[in-house]
DNA sequence: CTGTTAGCGCCTTCAA
DNA sequence: TTGAAGGCGCTAACAG
C-alpha cells in the first residue's frame, strides 16, 4: 500500500512564506512583477512544502489550460506514428501537451472524439479525417482547428500534395512498357485518395493507358492482400496503391501465387513509410509525415497565440522513390 | 474568418429554466434527485441555448477530470501501436481520455512527461519504462500507476512474461541443429531485455549450446540492419532477436550480405508484431500488446475507482510461433 | 512592488 | 424535491 502526498496550495505557500496568495501566483507565472528577494522566499517555500500549481485551477481561472488535440484514423497505420511524434514535439517546445485519439476509421468514433476533446484542449488538429465537410465545419465553429491532408476551404489545413509524385509514378510505368495498370484505392471518405485517384487517372488517360479502380474497405495489409485476386482479374501488369501498407500487403498477395515482382509484376506505393523494409524494397511516392504533424501543431499554435484564423493552406510536394518492385513490362 | 461560439455556463440554463443553479447541475449529474419534470425542462432549456458542461470547473470541483495518461518509449515501434490503441478503447468503455505521451527512448523525457501529466491525469500508464525503480517508485507515491513490463514490488503491474516462448525459441533451434546463437539485445534499461536474454542464457547453457549476446543501441530497423556485421563474427548459425523490428533489420543485413535465410541462417524475433509481413515471414515469439493495453488501463479504472492499490502482478505467458525463418542448422 | 477583492463554472452540503 | 451558500485553487484587475 502506497500512501500518496495530498496536493500543497498556494494558500499554505503564502502563509509558509508570510505574502499574499497573489504574490505566489506571481512568483509562478509573472517572477518580473516581485522583487527577486520575494520570490526568492516564496520559491523557497514552496519547494519544502513541495508545491505544485494546479493545473485544473489555473485552467478554469485563465481559461487555457495548455492541451491540444491530435485525432488520427488509424495509430497502428506506419503513416501516422511519425506525424504524432513529430506533433508531440513541437508541442513540447511550447509546452503544450497532446490528447491523442484514435477513431478506427469509423467517423461516428471520430464526432464523439472531438466532442470529448473539445472541453479540454484550446484547439484540434485532424488527420486525414473521415468526417463530412459539415461536420467538420461544425467542429471548426467550437474551436480552433487545423487539418491535415483534407483541403477545407476556410480551415487551415496542411496538405501532401501526391499529385506530382503519382504522375511520376504512372510516367515511370509507361516508360517500363505498361500498358494496363490498377489503382488499388484508399477510404472513400480520404481526401488523399480522391487525390491520388485523379491523378493516376489524369496520367493514364494522357498516355493512353487503360487504368482499373480496385476498391478496399480500409487501407491496410490484409486488405491489399485480399485485393490480389480482383487486380489479376484486371490483367494489369503493373499497380499503384493508396498506400505502403496496402502495397505490402498486395506484395504477399503475390508472393503466394508465385507471381515474382518486379519480373513479372510492378507495384508503387504511397507514403514511402516502410522504405526499404519490404522485400523486395518498395517503390514509392515519398512522404511528409513528420513535417505534416510538426507544421499542423505550429499552425495551430499559431492560431491559438494570435487568436485569429487565417485561410492557410500549406502544401507540401512530392516525388517518386524508385526501388525494386518496379521493372520493365513482362512480354517486352 | 470563423466565429466562434462562447461558453453557455449553468446559471443561463437556470435562469431560462427557471430554476436555482444547484438544479440544473443535478439535471446533469444525479437526475435521480430531481422530479422527472424538472429534469426534463432544464435539459430542453440546456439543448436550446447549446449547453456544455465545462470540463475544467467540474474537475476543479470535483477534483476527477476524467484523464488517464499512457506513456510509451516509441510510438513509432510496432509493438505499441496495438497497445495504444486497446488503452484507448477501454478507457473509452468508461469515458476516460487517454493522454499519450512519447519518451524517444529518454529517461529524461520520461521524468518530464510524467511530471507534466501528473496536474492533468488521474493515473499513469507507464509502458516498458526506462526510468530507475528509484523515480518510479517516487512517481507512484504522486499518483497511481500501472507499469507495463516492468517489474517493480508494489507497484501494479501487468507482464508480457516471454521467458516460456524464449525457451522454445533456443529448444527450436537446438532442435534444427544449431549449437551457437547469439542474442541481439534491447534498452539496457529494459525489462522485456533482461528477461529475454536471461532466458535464453539459461536455455542455451542447458543444452551446452554456445551463446553470444550483440548490444544495440535501440529496438529499431536500422540497429538490427547494423548488428549483422558483430553476429557474424561471432560464427553464429542463427540468431533470437529482442524484437520483431531488430529482427527485421537483421533480415535486411543478411540479405545484403547474400546470406539465405533460412538456409544459411535463422532467425528469430520477439513480440510477434509484423506477423508475416517480412520476407521470408518471421518466426517469433508470440506477442499480447493489445491484452497488456487493455488490462493495464482496466486495472488502472479499478484502482481509480476503488481508491487502493493492491499489489498485483499480471503475467502473461508467451509461445514460439514457427514461420519461415528457420531451418536446420548449415552443413548439417 | 504587494495586498485586497472578485470571480472562473460547477458541485455539494445544509436547510427548507 | 428544490434553493441558498460556500468553496475547489488560482488569476486578474484595482488599489495602495
Amino acid at each position: 500500500m502506497i500512501k500518496r502526498t495530498k496536493g500543497v496550495t498556494i494558500s499554505q505557500v503564502a502563509d509558509a512564506a508570510g505574502v499574499a496568495r497573489s504574490s505566489v501566483s506571481r512568483a509562478f507565472t509573472r517572477p518580473d512583477m516581485l522583487s527577486p528577494e520575494t520570490v526568492d522566499r516564496i520559491l523557497r517555500a514552496a519547494e519544502t512544502l513541495g508545491y505544485v500549481p494546479n493545473h485544473t485551477a489555473r485552467a478554469l481561472s485563465t481559461g487555457r489550460h495548455g492541451n491540444i488535440g491530435l485525432i488520427v484514423p488509424d495509430i497502428a497505420n506506419p503513416f501516422f506514428p511519425p506525424l504524432i511524434q513529430a506533433a508531440q514535439t513541437e508541442a513540447d517546445r511550447s509546452d503544450f501537451c497532446v490528447f491523442l485519439g484514435n477513431t478506427a476509421e469509423s467517423p461516428k468514433q471520430e464526432d464523439k472524439l472531438v466532442g470529448r476533446f473539445a472541453g479540454q484542449v484550446e484547439g484540434l488538429v485532424l488527420a486525414s479525417s473521415r468526417l463530412s465537410d459539415e461536420r467538420i465545419r461544425a467542429h471548426a465553429r467550437q474551436l480552433p482547428l487545423v487539418l491535415i491532408n483534407r483541403d477545407i476551404e476556410g480551415i487551415p489545413r496542411v496538405l501532401i500534395d501526391s499529385s506530382a509524385g503519382v504522375r511520376q509514378a504512372v510516367e515511370h510505368l509507361a516508360n517500363l512498357g505498361h500498358r494496363r495498370i490498377a489503382y488499388v484505392s484508399g477510404p472513400a471518405a480520404s481526401w488523399s485518395n480522391k487525390q491520388r485517384r485523379s491523378a493516376i487517372r489524369a496520367g493514364t488517360t494522357a498516355r493512353g493507358m487503360e487504368l482499373s479502380i480496385i476498391p478496399t474497405p480500409a487501407p491496410t495489409y490484409q486488405a491489399g492482400r485480399e485485393a490480389v485476386a480482383s487486380v489479376l482479374q484486371t490483367g494489369a501488369s503493373a499497380v499503384v496503391a493508396f498506400d505502403d501498407l496496402t502495397a505490402q500487403g498486395i506484395l504477399t498477395g503475390l508472393a503466394e501465387r508465385n507471381i515474382v515482382v518486379p519480373r513479372d509484376f510492378s507495384i508503387i506505393g504511397c507514403d514511402d513509410v516502410l522504405g526499404a523494409m519490404t522485400f523486395p524494397a518498395l517503390t514509392s511516392v515519398s512522404n511528409h509525415s513528420a513535417d505534416v504533424g510538426r507544421i499542423a501543431i505550429s499552425m495551430l499554435l499559431d492560431i491559438l497565440r494570435s487568436r485569429s484564423v487565417a485561410d492557410v493552406r500549406y502544401a507540401l510536394d512530392t516525388k517518386l522513390v524508385i526501388r525494386d518492385t518496379t521493372a520493365q513490362a513482362p512480354g517486352r
